[in-house]
DNA sequence: GACGTTTTAGACAATAGTGTCTAATTTGAC
DNA sequence: GTCAAATTAGACACTATTGTCTAAAACGTC
């Protein structure tokens, strides 16, 4: 038996509803429970259950467990990358108030993306597999927090001009953000319940004040141009 | 080559050193291999193996897989926690530069706590079996970052009312240090290698500078009051 | 209703792992 | 050298899991 369904599936728009929504229960189910148990605790039969479908049919989509593994990880990074640039989007183009603006944007990013079920599976999953699949997560190093990082970046470089922020490291400091951003959540997404929504209000809070207090312009300064205030020592 | 077997260890009523040191062996072993394959993907016989011991004396020490992972992972935790009071004690009493104290120190900190082995089978277990050994993790919450963060937080504490820094949260200033640190480490340490000495630099300096532009209290401001205004620091 | 495809349940072999048991062997203390 | 404790190798029963196979059933389309 060879397997003309995944050529149906990828070539033809002829795809049947029957198929697609066993194939999207199948992939729910084995990333709830490879986030669960890990990919070596992870059973095929127990994924069956979770999607409501027979052993037999996941091992007729996907040729053995690695090959849904690797599936999973991919789906969730795509839909991980969707949000994260819708979220993105969200961003005022003109901020009024720099600290609630990133304050709210915080919180979008963190509930969207960090502490969803996906942001969740991909950290677990990122640590305990990720040596074993280094080609698999590359991947995810680069459109993940690469990306988010670079779309910060590109964000921070945005408000650097605009005059709202001073500094000369917009990768540096997206990544700081995130850091500073997940101080407070780790904890808790670690313990493993999501945060309420005021835990999220207050991380993003803290956040964001220490972010402005080490790189927000001076204040009185509309700065234009990309000229250095006496803010900073350039040092070594 | 992992046995440092003179170190003295828990008297168990009946201590011999050929016990002791296999009961080291085994523990060293384990934590490999569980950090390396997780719970479940680790089989005892592997780490008989690695441990150069026979299964059964595993079975002898410890009853069962389970009893062996949660012995492994006090032993770890009990390292580090040791480990990270040593380095606590380090930083300076009165510093005479504040940002190449903490640089320092960040440095230590990281490269015996963070990114050691124990610190990357912490940061992995904790994140993948966490949610199954919540009890077990708790003394990790309490005791690992736990501790550090109130740890630091005195720390903080000391300089803030020596005049150094100014902050009105220690605690959250605390997390936000190590967050900072952690910022351009995880992608490394996820990646599953160590950081060179350079790039270790690179991370502390970073963190320390956007940290102390945060939270370093203005020039020519010798001390006191716990109030600090959205100021930004022209150090230098 | 007929037909091709997909799905299903269940049996199946093969493999791997856990935990126990026993008997032989090593080890260390006296 | 003796003796007891620790260690070892190996067999063992038991369970779990992977991946294959087959024949029956369900499904969708015409």
């Amino acid at each position: 038996m060879t397997n003309p369904k995944e050529a149906a599936h990828k070539a033809t728009g002829h795809t049947q509803r029957g198929q697609c929504s066993k194939r999207l229960s199948i992939l729910d189910a084995a990333a709830e429970v490879f986030c669960r148990e890990g990919f070596a605790g992870a059973s095929i039969d127990e994924i069956a259950v979770e999607a409501g479908v027979s052993r037999q049919t996941i091992y007729n989509h996907y040729r053995e467990k690695e090959t849904l593994f690797t599936a999973v990880v991919e789906d969730v990074m795509n839909r991980t990358n969707a949000s994260l640039f819708s979220i993105l989007a969200t961003f005022p183009d003109k901020p009024d108030n720099l600290e609630d603006d990133l304050s709210a944007f915080a919180v979008r990013l963190a509930q969207n993306c960090l502490c969803n079920q996906d942001g969740k599976f991909l950290r677990k999953l990122v640590q305990s597999e990720g040596e074993r699949y280094p080609q698999l997560f590359e991947g995810w190093r680069r459109h993940g927090p690469g990306k988010i990082g670079t779309a910060l970046a590109a964000l921070f470089a945005r408000l650097s001009h605009g005059g709202g922020l001073q500094m000369d490291d917009f990768d540096l400091a997206a990544r700081q953000f995130l850091a500073l951003v997940n101080a407070d959540l780790q904890m808790i997404t670690l313990f493993g319940e999501s945060p309420t929504g005021e835990q999220l209000d207050n991380a993003a809070r803290n956040a964001v004040r220490t972010f402005l207090r080490a790189y927000s312009a001076p204040a009185g300064n509309p700065a234009m141009g990309a000229d250095n205030g006496p803010q900073r020592a350039p040092q070594a």
